[in-house]
DNA sequence: TGATTAAATTGATAAATATCAAGTTTATAA
DNA sequence: TTATAAACTTGATATTTATCAATTTAATCA
């Protein structure tokens, strides 16, 4: 029920009409021009015709419910995915046979590019709640690219704020403390929920706190401690998965972001 | 002294005639289709004709010394770097006036993929050695890779790897004890050297152990320790900067490194 | 709906790592 | 070369975090 809710939340900046339930399945036919999310995958200059050409390529898969993979590990690498509405995990396995969480996907990310280059998936994906994505093969894309040099421009930049965005979660990685890590991690969410035109301090996580601190390389009940140590003085409110940040700054300095980088992030989209 | 035949040592596969003194201003004349890392950088399928395009816009630089910044943090990008002899470390600074280190690379390894966004850098580059560059004007590459299909497949496949990578990396760190970081980090050393043509069960460390410990997210204190005890157990011997991989098994048990994902990164050359 | 399972929290204890403080070795420069 | 500084190592202690165990709360399903 409240699942509910958080998806429709999170799944479109601004809703006018009430197309709750069936949202998803329309959202399957709209084409990249009406995508509310397309400033983030597509290059602003393109023009009408060529919007088209890419559009013609685009597949609109039907949502993936939750707990659904979009792809597996070693599954062959055919076409990289733009997160349209929902979210998405991506994990590898580990010898103990655990999954290692690798990352987070909010709409309007991309997942697969880490695959080009060996033709697999070296991780696999899925769906933290009701998710829809655009499938866009890679060939043609490519095909694409070489004639339009604007899209080739916008993927090398794409792929380049994916190296970017791992690099910033490596200092994340880095840092020492517990509260440093969830700090950092949850300033990060907040600053792309932000740049997606949500609010940056009021939002819903989608994953679980187990899923965190994989993620985090923490336990569970690290994690949870450091929630309760937050909401205790006072710099966020957290019920469950429902996150109300009261001081950023706070956060900040727990976090050891420095202004400059966080300007940086800031700017990120276009 | 030591340094020197350390520099050596990392610098060329198989190295016929003594050039010692002498190697890395020679180098700054070598063509790409002579550079012995080339089918690092380069796609196998280019053709003389176009490989010779390419080397047109390729400068290279004169070598740098140790400490020697490539570039700065903010620093305009205009270009993308490829390692040819040597070593470099990439740091990003913190608030409190440190530096976290993000990233080694080594010979065949790029640098500058992560400006591309943003037009800027977000950390700075430093050489821990002497080391030499190519510098690859950005511009110049993205409109030969317009007019050459392969060379755009390539240099997306590169990205690729970089994210793919940088992921690997996101494990170790995401890695809880200390030395399932330490014995996961010198086994990614490792294989990179094999890749370029060396020995992975002995090599230099170009890195001090406190660039180690920074990067590893750990104190240079414990890493230290981690040194000894892995010396202890017999499964290394390390002299300084000079280390032996006696048991690599073990160290695979300790990173908790599965078969899978090691058979996978062993083909990534090509 | 209630029963069952999963997720999250909290506490107590053990283990790992950071920190502080020397001391040692190696590198650098006068 | 010697003097000085830097890098590395080692030990003792304090702090942090993981682990184990129990409980509470929320989610799922018959």
């Amino acid at each position: 029920m409240s699942e509910t809710e958080l998806d429709l939340e999170v799944k479109t900046p601004r809703r006018k009409t009430r197309q709750n339930k069936i949202v998803d399945i329309l959202a399957t036919k709209v084409a990249c021009k009406e995508c509310s999310l397309h400033q983030l995958c597509l290059p602003s200059s393109i023009d009408g015709n060529d919007l088209e050409k890419l559009d013609n390529i685009i597949e609109r898969k039907r949502p993936l419910k939750r707990n659904d993979h979009l792809f597996q590990v070693g599954g062959q690498f055919t076409s990289i995915y733009v997160v349209r509405s929902g979210s998405l995990k991506t994990y590898s396995p580990t010898v103990d046979g655990q999954e290692q969480v690798t990352g987070f996907h909010l709409p309007g990310e991309l997942l697969g590019l880490d695959a080009i280059g060996k033709g697999m998936h070296p991780c696999a994906a899925k769906a933290l709640e009701t998710t829809s994505v655009c499938e866009v093969p890679f060939e043609n894309l490519e095909l694409l690219a070489q004639e339009l040099p604007t899209l080739q421009h916008q993927l090398l930049r794409l792929m380049s704020k994916e190296i970017f965005d791992d690099q910033e979660l490596m200092l994340l990685l880095g840092k020492k403390t517990a509260e440093a890590r969830l700090s950092a991690f949850l300033l990060s969410i907040s600053l792309r929920f932000k740049q997606r035109g949500f609010s940056s301090s009021e939002f819903y996580l989608s994953m679980s706190r187990n899923d965190i601190a994989n993620y985090l390389g923490l336990a569970v009940e690290t994690v949870s401690r450091m929630f309760t140590r937050f909401q205790e003085d006072g710099i966020i409110d957290a019920e469950r998965k429902h996150i109300v940040i009261n001081d950023r700054e706070a956060m900040q300095q727990i976090a050891g972001i420095n202004e400059c980088c966080e300007d940086m992030t800031a700017e990120e989209t276009q």
